[in-house]
DNA sequence: CTGAAAGCGCTAACAA
DNA sequence: TTGTTAGCGCTTTCAG
C-alpha cells in the first residue's frame, strides 16, 4: 500500500500552495479558472482523496450523520462463517413454516433507507449504529465522537447518557414518545390514525363492543394508540372502560397465545383491534388453523403496516406507519439543527393511513 | 452546545499529562489503577468524548469499513416529507396485488446485517454508502478518504475508479466474478449449487430437456450458474448446447413476459431452471393465472433464495445464497487484509443450499 | 486571487 | 509509570 498522497504533493505537483489546493475543493469559485484545473489535474494525475480525518478535525465538523438503532437479535445464533467455509454444496427440504424474525428488522431497513436518502440530498454521510446487547452506552458514545449529530430511537438509550452526550452534539429522538422539550422529536400520529381506524370499525361495521389487544404497559406507542381508540368509542357514545381489553409483548408469538385463548371461549367477540401487527398476525395464524373466519365471524386489525400483513390471509387492516418518511424526517430535522444550533425544540409528527384489507372488510 | 472538552481539559481535570489521559483510554493496562480511575472520573465529569476525526487523523486509522452499494432504486418517487407534513389520517382500500420492489433491497439488508455483526466482532464500526444514480464514483471517493477498507459489491464500480481507490485503502470484492488476482474477493459456488440443483432435476424428477432461463448476458453469475446447469446435464450425458434457452433480465417483470410467452405455446417444456428467484415468480404469476400447474405441469426453480420465493404459492425451489454469511465474510477478509497488508490476494467462495420446495416437488 | 502560518484534538515515540 | 513533544492532513484567518 503505497502512502496516500496529500495536500502537500497535490500543491507540489501543482505548483501552487496547500491552501489553494483546499480551496480548490471546497470553494472552486474561489479560485482563478486556470489554477483551478491545474490543481484538478494533479488531484487526477496523483489519485489524491482528502482525509476526511484530517478534515474533520480541522473544519469542526464531520459531515456524518449518526443514525442508532437497538440490536437485530438472534445474533449469537449465527453459523461461524469460517466453520463451515470448506463445505459443499447443501440440499434441503425445506418444510412450510419458518418465523418472522425478520419483521423488526424489517421496520429498521426502511427507517433506514429513508435516512440515507435523506442524509444524501443533504449532503451528509449516513453511520448506522446497532446497539450489542446490553450496551448501547458504549456504541453511543463512540458515535458521538465521530458524528455531526445522532438520530436516536426512542428509548432505546438510558435518559442520562443521551442528556450527556446532547451536550456535545445534538440529539434527535425517533417515534416513541415526546419525551417534553429536550430533545427535537419524530414521530408519527398514533392516536389518530388508531382513532380513524376504530371509527370505521364502529360505524362502517357496526361493531360496538371491539376488544382492543393492547401491547407492552410500558410503551407510550401503545398508549398513544388506546387513546385514540377511547375517543372513537367515545365519539359513538360508548365507554372504553366498559370493554375489555387483552395484553401481551408486540409479538406474533405472544399473538399465537392470545390467539389460542380466545378460540377457546365459548364466544368470540366481534371485532378484535390490536395494537400492532405482529400480535394481530399472530391471531390470525391460530383462527386460521383453527376454522375461525376473518372477518366474518370476527374482524381482526393491526398496528404498523408491516409488509408481512400485506401477504398474509386474509391481509391484514392496518395503520401504515410512514417509516421511510420517519427516516427522512428524523434526517431533515437533524440538518436544520445543526444549521441553526439555537433554534427552537423542532418537533414532527407524520401522518399515517389506515389501510383496509380483508381482515376487515369482508 | 457548549464546546465539547478535549483531553486538555481532562487532563487538567485530572491533574495528569495529556498522554496519559490518551493512554487510559487506550492502553489502560499501561497506566497505574489508582491514575487510572482519577482519570476516568474527569472522563465522566466532563462528559469527555474522544474525537474520531483527530484520533483518526494521529493514528493513520479511522476503525471504519465501508461497504458500498448500487443505490436503491425508485428514489425519485418518493413523496416529499414536507409536502405532506400537515395532512391528516388518511383512509385507503388496498388492493391486493402490488409490487416486489423491495426484493434487491432485501438482498443488500441482508448482508448488510452480516457486514455490520461481524465489523462490530472485529472492532470496527461499518459506514455504509448507496451508489446514487450514475455516480457511483463520487460517493466511492468520499468513502475511501472516510475508511480504513472498503467492501465493494462487484461490478458497482468501474474498474478504473476501484484501481485508484485500491492505491489509498484496500478494496474487497464481493460477488460477482473473480477477477483475477487484483482483488480480495469474496463470493458464492454459483456453478456447483446450479450443478447440483440441476442433477436434482434430472436425476430425481428425471426430467431430460430442462429449459434454462438466464440473465442479462454481461452477468458472470449467470454464466456460472449456466455452466454448473451445463455441467451436471453433461454428468447424465445429455449436452446442454443441444436445448433451447430464455433469456432476460434478472427481473420479476420480465420473468413475467417470459412467462405469457411460454403460455402461448402449444407445448411446454417438463422444467424451467431459472437464473435467479426473481425471474421464477414471474414466470410463476403468470402460470397461476392462466392454470398452468406447478409443479405438475411443469418444474420451476430459481437461484438467490430470496424471501419472495418462501411466500410464494407454490414456494419456490431454489438455491439459497448466505447472503448474511457474504456480509461477514467480506468484513472478515478486509480485517485479514487490514493486519496483514502485505499477505497474498486472499479468495474465499461460500457454500450455498439447494432448497427444495412445492415448485419442484410435487 | 494566492500564500503563510496557526491551529484542530489526538497518538506515539522518546525521555525522564 | 508518566510527561514532553512532534507531527497527522486539512481549513481558515490574515496579509499581500
Amino acid at each position: 500500500m503505497p502512502k496516500a498522497p496529500t495536500v502537500y504533493d497535490v500543491a507540489a505537483h501543482a505548483g501552487v500552495s496547500i491552501a489553494t489546493v483546499s480551496r480548490v475543493l471546497r470553494r472552486p469559485a474561489d479560485v482563478r479558472e486556470s489554477t483551478r484545473e491545474k490543481v484538478l489535474a494533479s488531484v487526477r494525475a496523483l489519485g489524491y482523496v482528502p482525509s476526511a480525518s484530517a478534515r474533520g478535525l480541522a473544519a469542526r465538523r464531520t459531515g456524518v450523520i449518526g443514525l442508532f438503532f437497538p440490536g437485530f437479535d438472534a445474533v449469537d445464533s449465527m453459523i461461524d462463517v469460517a466453520e463451515n467455509a470448506d463445505a459443499t454444496v447443501q440440499v434441503v427440504r425445506d418444510m412450510p413454516d419458518s418465523g418472522d424474525v425478520r419483521a423488526l428488522d424489517l421496520y429498521f431497513d426502511e427507517v433506514l433507507r429513508g435516512a440515507e436518502l435523506e442524509a444524501w440530498r443533504q449532503g451528509f454521510v449516513l453511520m448506522v449504529g446497532v446497539g450489542r446487547g446490553a450496551d448501547p452506552e458504549t456504541v453511543v458514545r463512540d458515535m458521538a465522537g465521530r458524528v455531526d449529530g445522532l438520530v436516536v430511537l426512542a428509548r432505546s438509550v438510558p435518559d442520562d447518557v443521551l442528556e450527556n452526550v446532547a451536550g456535545r452534539i445534538p440529539i434527535v429522538l425517533l417515534a416513541g414518545p415526546r419525551r417534553g422539550d429536550d430533545f427535537d422529536h419524530v414521530g408519527v400520529m398514533n392516536s389518530e390514525g388508531m382513532r380513524t381506524l376504530t371509527t370505521h370499525v364502529v360505524r362502517e361495521l357496526g361493531v360496538r363492543d371491539p376488544v382492543y389487544v393492547a401491547g407492552p404497559l410500558d410503551s407510550p406507542d401503545d398508549d398513544e394508540r388506546y387513546a385514540g381508540f377511547s375517543e372513537a368509542l367515545g365519539d359513538a357514545g360508548i365507554d372504553a372502560a366498559t370493554l375489555p381489553v387483552l395484553r401481551g409483548e408486540y409479538l406474533r408469538e405472544r399473538g399465537r397465545e392470545l390467539g389460542e385463548l380466545l378460540a377457546a371461549e365459548p364466544k368470540l367477540p366481534r371485532a378484535l383491534v390490536c395494537g400492532n401487527d405482529q400480535m394481530a398476525l399472530g391471531i390470525l395464524d391460530v383462527f386460521a388453523r383453527v376454522g375461525i373466519r376473518v372477518p366474518d365471524d370476527v374482524v381482526v386489525t393491526g398496528f404498523d403496516g408491516i409488509e408481512a400483513g400485506r401477504l398474509s390471509s386474509p391481509r391484514l387492516t392496518t395503520v401504515h406507519q410512514p417509516m421511510e418518511d420517519l427516516g427522512r424526517a428524523a434526517v431533515r430535522v437533524m440538518a436544520e439543527r445543526l444549521e441553526h444550533p439555537d433554534a427552537a425544540p423542532i418537533t414532527r409528527r407524520l401522518p399515517v393511513t389506515v389501510m383496509l384489507r380483508e381482515s376487515s372488510e369482508g
